[in-house]
DNA sequence: ATCTGAACCGAAACCGATTTCGATTGACTC
DNA sequence: GAGTCAATCGAAATCGGTTTCGGTTCAGAT
């Protein structure tokens, strides 16, 4: 038996919480065998395990994870940064991904960090002292960019992580990414097949690196029917942008009766411009998507958007990333999500094919 | 000199991390001596500082937080549990908050531990489990409900928080709140004075602390103009309860030409379902909502609103949670924050009025 | 009766800092 | 020149677990 004097006693009940060495001397066990038997080792006979849990759970024993994470030398949290910058109205989104992210985390035993940092360009640095100092042990890395710094980061020192989105370079890494192209095809397809001719896209931040997704699958779906765009505008996800770009093709004669919007958020405020120009969303004009932003549901008319669940990919990528740091192969956590179409009310029959004629 | 067998020598730029036990060896000083010239205690000469900055420097020395966090006894984070079922629309404010709070702890200090929890009835265990395990130093709890078993755990264990909201017996301990009250009696005041007498109100879940303060607020106003509300509906602050609050009203007669909502998302569903009944908003009813969330800038019409700044509470909580386990007494750290309100086109002359004529 | 090996458990080292308590040094006082 | 006190720094203990490496025990084989 180790001489762990217990420095008050450990009665059940007490105020400070107990420790290893105490529960030590009230089972005259050594610590080394408690710590197994909790950890359920096979080399601890299970009448023993049985005890200890039994007296573990009489003191009220809990082990401190403090300890724990410095003797094993793992920190059982993973990090997520997020640039205050980017959280605009993907928020619906953002705050359902980091929920179940969270929870399907601390189902396997992990924690969430969360880490804000106001300046874009100091991104990098939140990533290194959250590894430098033994924070976390691994990171979720949102919304992957062009030639992203924050990839060069960790793939340098080795650092596990998991993007959303794909980037270059990604074959030997995990990342999960939903299949845009596919969605954008999708909504191009069903507004052709609505009747709609003249389309227009409103692209958003070149920078985002599915950007370019989007707009290949829209483009695809209009070739494959004969088609081309009529009009492009670039926006930068933002309502605002959906505004604008509404205006500025008011301002030179509508030549589309439908706009594809890279976003949701545009295409709300692309709705909410036409309105104002005394255009009817969707008799004049059709509009669409893409995110599955919850308040595009009860939008005036609701959009019709391309979607997939945030809660999903949150899950999804916490047990991807958790495997990843249990030894599994990057290259084998990959995984690309199909979004769905969700038909609303903001598209429709285009108004010239209604009244039969094609109006010039 | 201690005896700190640096196991693979301390070569600046190696892949491990240099350890203090290293650092010591390089420096001839001891671990004491480093940490505590690291830590700019007073009674380390400014030279010895500075030349052990230096080495650490070119060693690329970081302490190990795990290490920190075990021997001091600080685990310096702060947990914010969330229940899944309570981010709807809210995500906006929620996400902003969180951004803001994180950001400011990191600055204080303090890293931010989510833990999100499916079931709200086991949000209480969620706290008990970081508690317990020693994972954070205190907690942020949002929106205080009446009778909350959060508070009462966290009051019984001694263990700091800070509240989103006051509470029964919150004389003596940290809170902030929204003087949801005065925004609630301006916007009522607002109508009044835009003409409109005959006015609703549409109420939140009555669980939630503040939603007693939101309906006093208008009732206040109203009496002090000698009115009173002409109909009440209860909503549980979804847009689903927006339109079924209108839609019920509509089915027996609107008796009223302004409906003040206990939150935006609510607002919006009513605006939403009244533009299905075919009628004009603000022309033939006037809708507020409260919250400032994001989508109500560009809904059509946009809300008018009462709002406060989400990154300021962030900010606020963030200072004082970190106050109070700094040993600040809680009753120093109360604050009520003044929101405002925010005129939009959801409002304006009720149409009896812009036509001259009372109609019946 | 001795040997072997599986099944269990313990001693000691370790993780990497902080904290407590003292020890040393040197300037300064009287 | 002895005594005092502030300024610096170090030894050892500590935080509370996990890991490594062995050491017993005892059933079954020889």
């Amino acid at each position: 038996m180790q001489g762990n004097a217990a420095k008050q006693g450990a009665k059940p009940g007490s105020a400070r919480r107990a420790t290893l060495a105490e529960l030590s001397d009230y089972l005259g066990l050594s610590k080394p065998t408690l710590s197994r038997a909790l950890n359920d080792y096979p080399d601890i006979a299970e009448a023993t395990k049985a005890r200890v849990r039994a007296a573990a759970q009489e003191l009220g024993y809990k082990a401190s994870s403090r300890a724990r994470q410095l003797s094993s030398g793992r920190a059982e949290a993973i990090g997520l940064v997020t640039s205050i910058a980017n959280t605009g109205l993907r928020s619906a989104y953002q705050s359902e991904f980091t929920n179940a992210l969270s929870l399907a985390l601390s189902r396997l035993g992990h924690d969430l960090l969360l880490h804000a940092v106001d300046d874009p360009a100091r991104e990098v640095e939140a990533y290194e002292r959250l590894s430098q100092e033994g924070k976390v042990d691994g990171f979720i890395v949102m919304r992957t960019r062009e030639d992203d710094p924050r990839i060069a980061y960790l793939e340098a020192r080795k650092i596990p992580f998991v993007t959303q989105g794909r980037f270059e370079g990604d074959e030997a890494q995990a990342w999960l990414d939903v299949d845009t192209a596919s969605g954008f095809q999708g909504v191009a397809k069903h507004l052709i097949e609505l009747g709609h001719r003249r389309i227009a896209y409103l692209s958003g931040d070149p920078d985002i690196y599915t950007s370019r997704h989007r707009r290949e699958g829209v483009v695809h779906a209009l070739s494959k029917a004969g088609l081309e765009l009529v009009s492009e505008f670039r926006g930068d996800f933002s309502a605002e942008a959906g505004r604008r770009a509404m205006m500025a093709a008011a301002r030179k004669e509508l030549n589309f009766t439908a706009l594809i919007c890279a976003n949701d958020a545009m295409a709300m405020g692309a709705v909410s411009a036409a309105g104002e120009l005394g255009l009817q969303v969707p008799a004049d004009l059709s509009i669409t998507g893409y995110d599955g932003v919850r308040l595009a549901e009860v939008f005036n008319p609701p959009i019709t958007t391309i979607s997939h669940s945030a809660a999903d990919c949150g899950a999804a990528m916490a047990s991807m990333i958790v495997g990843l740091i249990q030894g599994q192969a990057p290259s084998d956590l990959q995984q690309l999500v199909k979004p769905a179409l969700i038909l609303r009310g903001s598209t429709s029959t285009p108004k010239g094919l209604k009244t039969g004629g094609e109006n010039p």
